[in-house]
DNA sequence: TGGATGACCAAATTTCAAATCTGGTCATCC
DNA sequence: GGATGACCAGATTTGAAATTTGGTCATCCA
């Protein structure tokens, strides 16, 4: 038996698909995901309005589609980072890096931040998947911590739910930026060593794991986020 | 010389002000700042529409009142737990305080959550007085920083401006709700608890201090506390 | 005579329907 | 049989009229 690819999906040229992605992703970056036409997008990608609705059924699904490629590659360039660097995956690391990220991709900045504006895509199923940024980023902090805890560089003794919160909370007040101090304005790699430290002081135990241990920790924070990036594969 | 007050304000009756204030609290409470109107009020208060502008010049301003005392009161119960038990002068006490009563009291919550819906007054300067909001809570911020410093229960080698920030954000964060779990919801009593020791662990130093040392903690955070309450007071 | 009042006004806001736009379809074309 | 754009219904925007509301002040008593 055969893989029926013309069923669910028509003929339909892969590079071409790039294409409309290209041209939507310039266009959301410029003007916002309200007023992206599918029009537009057509016209950019040079070809008619009907041919982007081979490809996604409504237009959003096309953009969940971008989104999840933008997450996907995030994920790739923090497990490479990771794998060149096991202390990387240490909590306060990763969070400072989720933040960091997350603040230098207007996409996926526009994802955390929650601007509706753009993020009208996301707050639906696509296809009948979980929507992106609930399941995804918090079914990833969920398994995290439980790597950490299982390792010993989190507290086991207090709820796994408590310390989800406490980094969900934390790493939403650095994101919404404090309420700015009047006078200075630390820059986002000064707040991001903020609250990497912050992470840490507040969740990591005072064991300090060897390098082997480091290792093994590495391994499993790099299964937990090859697990977040499969889910966002489509 | 005597105090002329007719010359600023003309014989106006303070109860009757009272009235006022606590039909435009009522209001407040019951519709959102946008909703009540001036015509309201002086219904509510049985005057006539135009007494209300012989006691404040605008409508932002009698808020800006109300909004001023609330937090005045607040400050006021605060300082007393903190004679009572002296502990509750140390940082994480402190913060996890703050967020309580702002959770609790609808009023000041709308002041910190930034709701524009109520906040309407306070962006504003009330007769050249600074923003209640900004200047008021980061001052305070700001001079209770400078006296844990002083006191060694936080760390000198770091910027005071980063604990600050840091201490914002975090409290912002939690404030804010995080991304709100999936499954349970976190109670704001445990909610709090998470915040103090966040912030404990976070930037409180290791050292303990001894009954007499809290004791001298809590006399500069009562000042700091009184200082705030003047700033507020009409 | 000076504090209290509410009719009054300009400016802001709301209404609401007409005009426009846009996501999605499908008959037609190549 | 894939590609297209005219077409449609529903959503959004527009804009002007209608209404509301913050603030004033001539008038009114106590």
């Amino acid at each position: 038996m055969t893989l029926d690819r013309s069923a669910a999906a028509p003929q339909t040229d892969p590079a071409r698909a790039e294409r409309i992605l290209a041209a939507a992703r310039e266009l959301l970056l410029a003007w916002g995901y309200k007023r992206v036409t599918v029009d537009e997008i057509a016209r950019r990608a040079r070809i008619g309005k009907g041919t982007v609705y081979l490809h996604w059924k409504t237009k959003q699904l096309l953009f969940a589609e971008l989104l999840r490629r933008e997450l996907h590659e995030e994920l790739g360039a923090f497990a490479a980072e990771i794998t060149d660097d096991p202390a990387a995956a240490l909590p306060g690391r990763v969070v400072r890096e989720i933040f960091l990220q997350q603040t230098r991709n207007p996409v996926t900045r526009a994802i955390h931040a929650g601007d509706s504006e753009i993020l009208g895509a996301l707050a639906v199923t696509s296809a009948g998947r979980p929507v992106i940024r609930e399941l995804g980023f918090h079914t990833l902090l969920a398994r995290l911590v439980e790597v950490w805890r299982a390792h010993g560089l989190m507290a086991v003794t207090v709820p796994a739910a408590d310390q989800i919160y406490t980094i969900d909370a934390v790493l939403t007040g650095f994101i919404t930026g404090g309420l700015a101090v009047p006078g200075e304005d630390l820059g986002p790699d000064r707040r991001a060593d903020l609250l990497g430290r912050t992470i840490k002081a507040a969740l990591e135990t005072s064991a300090t794991p060897d390098e082997a241990a480091l290792r093994a920790v590495a391994r499993d924070v790099l299964a937990a986020l090859g697990a977040a990036r499969d889910v966002l594969v489509t």
